[in-house]
DNA sequence: TATACGTGGTG
DNA sequence: TCACCAAGTAT
């Protein structure tokens, strides 16, 4: 027998006896639930967007009533989850769906995967789950599994090693049943054939697995490129006058794109904000010579993709809007806490005290 | 096609 | 502390 029919053969029996995942989405056969969920679990945990998904659904229970949601509440609800264009991609979609759809999502592989923010995996997800057209999923979990009970060490991120891993899935996919093999590939990735710490002395796969034959299980899947980090100093200036306070919207070609912010100073090195330097900043940026600092928070640290973000948020109070900085920006704390801020002023903001 | 994009858990 | 990685996609 061929490995790949083993692995089928052990993978939906282990499905079927031992699999206790549950997830509010599994079995979900709308297909605009399984997409909703599918773009909230692109790169992100399970647990961590589980709540999400229970409050989108709650909130916007069909892709209509997506559609129509105010952008600034979808990004509200998103907040704290990160990767932010899937939200503006979220909503894009909704929007589009609804008008050229008339509300209906696509059932077809090619109209499925056109969908903005939908690429080869989330739709090959929505297909088999919502419609079992046998299209077979390649994630993380998949890349790790196929790697190592066929023992191949050729890098998931080569061109060559995403082409081989894809025909690979799918030669391996049982194509009558796609959406249960779908799920059950990942679930068994996720609860037994793990990243660190892998069950190997219950996996009912050791019998054919080349990683556990050959002892090279913790080597498997290869990466061959390392990712580089660079560190960037933001001091953030919560600039008050009366009870509101400056706040702006981050725009493109840098992290956080839609998210809010207070008046951010970027410095190439570590800063160290004195008097004299203040003085020079509010002049010189804002022509303020007037102000007050009421407080200087510590500097926070916040672990990016690519990059450390060191932080520190600084509290001015100003004697009136400069004229430098446009009057519709300024807001009340009633209406900020409506926004959807980068997780360190979140934080920063829920700890506020007036 | 190489790189950027958030946040949180884990060993 | 730190590297790795998590139901990837867009450009």
């Amino acid at each position: 027998m061929t490995t790949s029919k083993k692995f089928r053969t052990a993978l939906l029996q282990w499905n079927k006896l031992d699999n206790k995942r549950q997830m509010p989405w599994k079995g979900e056969k709308d297909p605009y639930k399984i997409w909703l969920s599918e773009i909230i679990l692109q790169q992100t945990r399970v647990e961590q967007g589980w709540a999400y998904y229970e409050r989108f659904i709650e909130r916007f229970p069909t892709v209509q009533q997506l559609a129509a949601a105010r952008d600034e509440q979808a990004f509200k609800l998103w907040e704290g989850l990160g990767y932010y264009n899937r939200c503006k991609n979220l909503l894009f979609t909704a929007r589009y769906i609804t008008e050229n759809y008339n509300g209906r999502f696509p059932d077809s592989y090619p109209d499925i995967v056109a969908l903005k923010g939908v690429g080869p995996y989330t739709a090959a997800a929505i297909a088999s789950f919502a419609f079992n057209l046998p299209y077979a999923v390649l994630d993380g979990n998949v890349f790790r599994v196929l790697s190592r009970v066929f023992g191949i060490d050729i890098p998931i991120d080569s061109t060559q090693g995403k082409t081989l891993f894809a025909e690979l899935a799918q030669e391996t996919l049982d194509d009558t049943r796609a959406g249960e093999f779908n799920q059950a590939i990942m679930d068994f990735g996720a609860t037994v054939c793990k990243p660190l710490a892998p069950l190997c002395t219950v996996c009912p796969m050791r019998h054919f697995c080349e990683a556990y034959r050959h002892g090279n299980v913790n080597v498997l899947p290869v990466k061959q490129k390392v990712l580089q980090k660079k560190t960037r100093w933001f001091s953030w200036f919560v600039l008050r006058v009366n009870d509101k306070m400056f706040i702006r919207k981050r725009g493109s070609g840098d992290i956080w794109e839609n998210l809010h912010e207070f008046y951010l100073v970027e410095t190439p090195a570590q800063p160290h904000w004195n008097k004299q330097e203040l003085d020079t900043l509010l002049k010189n940026q804002l022509a303020v010579n007037n102000y007050e600092l009421e407080n200087a928070g510590p500097v926070t640290s916040q672990q990016l993709t690519h990059q450390t973000i060191k932080a520190q948020v600084l509290t001015l109070r100003l004697p009136e809007i400069p004229e430098s900085l446009r009057e519709k920006e300024w807001l009340p704390y009633r209406k900020v806490s409506q926004l959807a801020f980068p997780k360190l002023l979140s934080q920063w903001l829920a700890g506020w005290k007036l």
